[in-house]
DNA sequence: GTGAAAGCGCTAACAG
DNA sequence: CTGTTAGCGCTTTCAC
C-alpha cells in the first residue's frame, strides 16, 4: 500500500488536518508540529497524491498540447519551450500527436476533457473538433483559426511569404514556383502561398498530398522541377519541403543557387544546424511558445478575459547560400 | 459547474450507479435503460471525470516520458512511436524536457510520482534520482543503466560502434578520430567510444562538453580539425556531431568524402531527410519503442514478473556518400 | 494552534 | 436488472 496523509499523521501524532497545513504551508502551526510532521513525511517517504489533490481542487495543472507530430523539427522545438514554460509554472503537458487524422485528434480531444485539463494549446489543422467547443474550456490555437472565438497565436505568415518571394526576385529569379503541402488542409501555410500567388505574375503552386511520405515527396518534386527546366526559383512551404529540394536538384545536377534559388520556411534551431546553407524565413518560434502559454494561463485564471484574438509575431529572413 | 454523473442520472431517472454500469458496460442493463442513460449522456454533454475513476481505481493510464530534450532528433522520433503505441493502448504521455539537469529531473521524478503515473520510460543519463527507486514503480531505461533492477533497451552500441569505425577503416582511413559527448555523463555512446577505442591503433578522442550550444561546438570541431590536418576519417557519436563536422569540413574546404570521411550515429527520419548523404549508424527507434512500452506494460500489469534485464536491438550500417 | 467531519466525482460490494 | 452505501486520498470550513 502506498503511503497517504493519514499514515503521516498517526506516525506524527498529529491530525491529517494538520499534515494538509504544513503541506500547503497555510494557517499557523507551530514550529515543533511542522518539524514532527515533516519528519514523518521523510521517515514514510510520503509523496501527496495529487490525483486526490486535484480532484478536490478541481485542478489539475495539466494542459494538452496537440500537434501533428513531434517528429517535426518546427513541432518539437515548439513544444520544448512550451514545455519548459508550463514546468517552470507547475503545469504538466500531455503530448498528442494528431497525426493529422480526424479522428485521432477527437479522441485526444475528449481524453483531455476527460482528464480534466486545465487547457489546451492547439498546433494542429482540423476544425470541427466538437469537443474543443466545450464552454469555459481553454483553448489556444497556433498558427490557425479553429473557431471565432478561440485565440490564434503565430507568425506573420502573409509577409514572411512576401519576404520569401521578395528575396528570390530581388536575387534576380525570373520563374519561380511554389511548393506547399494540401490546400485543403486549413494550415498557416496557405497565407504564404496567398503572398506568393500576389507577388508572382504566373504562379505556378504545386501542392504534396501526402506529408508524412517523403518517398512521395521526392518523386513528385523530380516531376515538378523535370517539367520545370526554366525555373530558376523555388519557394517551399516549409524547410522539409525545401530540404527534399535541395536533395532532389542536387540528384538532377541541377547547381544552387547558381540555376536554382531555393527558399525555406520555419528556420528551426535543427535545420540551422543540419542545413545550415539553406536561406529561410525564421518564425519566432519561442516567442509563440511564451505568448500562447501566457495567453493560456491568462484564460484559464481568468476566464472571462477578453484575450486579443489573433497575434501575429515578427518573422525574419535569414539568407544563406542557396540563395 | 461541470454536468456530472448524478445530473446524467437524475435527468435519466435512473441511479449513479446504473449510469456507471452503462458507462463502463458492466453487468446486466436493460436495452431501454441504457437508451435512457445515452440518452441523457448526450443530452448533457457529459464527459466522465478521470480524475475521480482514477483516484478510485488507483490507476491513472498516464505514462510519464523523461528525456533531455524533445528537440533533437532521436528523442522527438522516440517520442511519436512511445506515444502512438501508448495513446493505442489508452494510455497518456506525460513529456518531460530534462535538459540533463540532475535537479529538473529530481523535481520531474517527484512530480510524476506524485501524478500516480503508472509507469515511467527514461531516456536520460542521471543517475541518483532517488525518486526512482521508490519500490514498485514500473520503470524502464532507454539506452542506459539506471539502476542494477530497472529493464534497459536500447540498440547494440558497441558492435554499432566497430561497425562505424570499421567502415572507415576499410575505406582506407589511416587516422580516424573520435568525437563524443561529456564522458561522465554515462550515455550510450560511451560504449560507441569504447569499440572505438578497442578498434583503432592510436585513438584520438575528443569531448564536446556542452551538447547544447552548437556555436561552441562548431568553434571546437573547428580547432580540431585544424589541429589534425592528417585526420582521414571521424566518427562522430551522433548525427547532429557529424553535421556539424560536415558543415566545419565546408567552411575549411576540406572535402568529404575526398579528403575526409565522415560517419555519424542515429539515422533518424529526419536526418535521412535533411541530410541523406552522411553515413551513419542508424538505430531500430520504432523497435525501441516498442520494446520499452511492451516491457513497461508487462511491468505495470504483472509487477513481480521478472522481465529480462537488458535488450539490444541490431543496428544498421548506412552508407552514403559521406564515406 | 489543532482536530472532526463533510465532500470532490466516481465505482463496487452487497442487497433486493 | 437496479439502487443504497461506503470510500478512494485529500482539503477545508467550522469548532474548540
Amino acid at each position: 500500500m502506498k503511503v497517504k496523509l493519514e499514515d503521516v499523521a498517526k506516525r506524527a501524532g498529529v491530525s491529517p488536518t494538520t499534515v494538509s497545513r504544513v503541506l500547503n504551508n497555510r494557517g499557523y502551526i507551530s514550529d515543533k508540529t511542522r518539524q514532527k510532521v515533516e519528519q514523518a513525511i521523510e521517515d514514510l517517504n510520503y509523496y501527496p497524491n495529487d490525483i486526490a489533490r486535484s480532484l478536490f481542487k478541481k485542478r489539475t495543472n495539466f494542459i494538452g498540447l496537440v500537434l501533428p507530430t513531434i517528429n517535426n523539427p518546427f513541432f518539437s522545438e515548439l513544444a520544448l519551450y512550451i514545455e519548459n514554460i508550463c514546468s517552470e509554472m507547475g503545469y504538466k503537458v500531455i503530448l498528442c500527436n494528431s497525426l493529422l487524422q480526424m479522428d485521432k485528434e477527437k479522441a485526444y480531444a475528449r481524453m483531455l476533457i476527460g482528464h480534466q485539463v486545465d487547457g489546451i494549446i492547439v498546433c494542429t489543422y482540423n476544425r470541427g473538433v466538437e469537443a474543443y467547443k466545450q464552454p469555459k474550456l481553454p483553448i489556444v490555437a497556433i498558427d490557425h483559426y479553429l473557431s471565432p472565438t478561440i485565440p490564434v497565436v503565430g507568425s506573420d505568415n502573409y509577409t514572411g511569404g512576401k519576404m520569401a518571394v521578395q528575396h528570390l526576385i530581388d536575387r534576380g529569379c525570373k520563374s519561380i514556383i511554389h511548393i506547399n503541402g494540401p490546400v485543403e488542409l486549413e494550415t498557416p501555410t496557405q497565407m504564404r502561398r496567398k503572398a506568393y500567388e500576389d507577388l508572382v505574375e504566373n504562379p505556378i503552386t504545386y501542392e504534396l498530398i501526402d506529408l508524412f511520405d517523403e518517398e512521395y515527396e521526392a518523386v513528385s518534386i523530380r516531376r515538378i522541377l523535370k517539367k520545370h527546366p526554366e525555373a530558376d526559383g523555388i519557394f517551399a512551404s516549409d524547410d522539409l519541403i525545401a530540404a527534399t529540394c535541395l536533395k532532389v536538384a542536387n540528384e538532377l545536377n541541377i547547381r544552387v543557387p547558381e540555376q536554382l534559388k531555393i527558399v525555406g520556411y520555419d528556420g528551426t534551431a535543427t535545420i540551422k544546424r543540419l542545413l545550415p546553407h539553406l536561406t529561410t524565413i525564421q518564425q519566432p518560434i519561442e516567442e509563440i511558445a511564451k505568448t500562447s502559454v501566457s495567453k493560456l494561463m491568462n484564460l484559464i485564471e481568468n476566464p472571462d478575459c477578453n484575450e486579443t484574438l489573433e497575434t501575429f509575431l515578427p518573422i525574419e529572413l535569414l539568407i544563406n547560400e542557396t540563395t
